[in-house]
DNA sequence: CTACATTCTCTAGCCACTAGAGGATCAAGG
DNA sequence: CCTTGATCCTCTAGTGGCTAGAGAATGTAG
């Protein structure tokens, strides 16, 4: 039996976000001991471990609800789990194609500019004028920490 | 004198996003009709224009904070506008390479599981046991919406 | 005059956490 | 035994960049 410090050494999931899952309910809420304190065993670590690699991965807390749903029933099909992957993936491609056709426009304006003041700086003056650059580029998404894994 | 809901229709920035960025100190409050409606005129158009083309790019608000703030004094040196750009381009590099590495571990999940059930399932499988992948990636990062302009 | 559209303000929700307040409990050293 | 500092508890609020909805007032067309 672990606490909460050392499941979160082991898994490398915060504490806060440990307590954050319970209450999401992806983990049950553990035993505690007489002062209140959660005590995990082995079981519920590999839970955890299991979402941080799944969100290490990049999949959403509504998709790993769904594949742990699976993983606690060994016997179902597991064409869902399949869909959840691919689906993702998909959208990682298109992220990709995104965030490269961002980079283009990026490129195009944020080469030095000549200007020394702010009246002729390029990367003003063409997000300024939006005629002059390649138009229709789309909206890229939200920061996402970086956290690497163990 | 356009409405909020020509502007909107004029510069792509939905209403209640005017209005956000309003609250936010990004646009002046505009003058209002006797009723209280808001009332823009040209420049405010073209500083939401800005705002949008900027965000398009996927620039942070507060970088175009920085940014509609020198092009409201083309005086003033721009080599804070090249900073903000470079640094941006740095970062969306960054997320480029991040998520090929994604798309690579995901690849190798996703590859048509041949199990039938959950318990022999690839996906649920990789996920469960992370010694069995490539180790060492890290994490994506938010859902953006994805908002083609113009 | 009657619909219907537009606008107003305000509040709450999204996602996946993270930070901080304020308090209780634990383990180790003196 | 007592203190110190680490760990833990609950709870609330904040992050970014909006979006959705309630409920009310105003504008416009037929």
């Amino acid at each position: 039996m672990l606490n909460i410090g050392a499941v979160s050494k082991r898994t490398g999931v915060k504490i806060p976000t440990i307590r954050f899952y319970e209450a999401e309910g992806l983990i049950e809420p553990p035993p505690r001991t007489t002062s209140g304190r959660r005590l995990y065993s082995d079981p519920e670590v590999r839970r955890l471990s299991f979402i941080r690699h799944a969100r290490a991965l990049g999949f959403e807390l509504s998709d790993i609800r769904s594949l742990l749903d699976l993983s606690d029933h060994p016997e179902r099909p597991c064409g869902e789990a399949d869909r959840i992957a691919r689906r993702h993936l998909e959208d990682v491609d298109a992220r990709i194609a995104q965030l490269r056709a961002l980079k283009r426009e990026l490129t195009r304006i944020a080469t030095p500019c000549e200007g020394v003041s702010a009246g002729q700086c390029r990367v003003i003056e063409t997000l300024a004028d939006h005629g002059a650059c390649g138009s229709d580029h789309a909206r890229p998404s939200g920061r996402r920490r970086i956290v690497s894994e163990a």
